[in-house]
DNA sequence: CCGTATCCACGATGATACTG
DNA sequence: CAGTATCATCGTGGATACGG
């Protein structure tokens, strides 16, 4: 067997699996969401760090790169000293924003239910 | 500082941030799918890790146990020797397969963009 | 057949310090 | 201000073996 056949066989047909690898990622939704409600308008890169409790310098810059390179955010950069970088979700973007709001409701409206679930399983 | 402030203070007004935690674990949703394409009928726990490609016994138990936890899955035990086990999706668990129903088609949808967005981003 | 226990590898995240 | 580099850590997932 080839070193990439198990893994490999059944991961292409799925592009949901793909799809929760990225915005599965602890910062991404949060993200999203703040770009999302911030549209049309953009959003600099130290807004977004205060407006993201707890998140760092570094997973901020990654998870924008992110976001970058999939096409779901676009990034402008002012060429002034200190240079200043805005953030703004794409087309794309907001379309992935309708399918998360959908997720959003459905944890709002569900989650008192999970966790009654697991309290009662504690028993 | 007390020991939990820095983990706590933004996490408890998160239900999305749980929920991805959970659907974000690589086999659930793909188990969440099964169930669900079976529903109302159950499935045994043989019949999921064939239907799964990949997935490990101790993954699918493990994701299977915390369906049950969090009362997305019902778990029935046939008292025969050896024993069967049968799994159903709950109410709840029916109402999380509509949530991800819209994620599935988005990536059915958009995924293939994501992945001209990488691929433009390379050069 | 189904589940658990153990050990281990890897990636995601975080702390910190440094650069343009 | 924004981003990068480095190192440490932790949880997830996988291999394997065993138990009920």
């Amino acid at each position: 067997m080839t070193p990439s056949a198990r893994g490999d066989l059944f991961d292409p047909a799925c592009p949901t699996r793909r799809l929760l690898d990225r915005i599965g990622t602890k910062w991404t939704s949060m993200t999203v969401k703040i770009l999302a409600e911030a549209a049309p308008d953009e959003v600099r890169f130290a807004d977004l760090r205060r407006r993201i409790p707890g998140v760092s310098q570094k997973m901020l810059s990654v998870t924008l790169q992110s976001l970058v390179r999939d096409g779901l955010v676009s990034r402008r950069v002012e060429a002034t000293v200190p240079p200043r970088v805005h953030y703004r979700l794409t087309p794309l973007g907001a379309s992935l924003e309708s399918a998360l709001a959908v997720l959003r409701t459905w944890a709002e409206e569900h989650m008192a239910d999970v966790d009654q679930a697991n309290q009662e399983s504690e028993r």
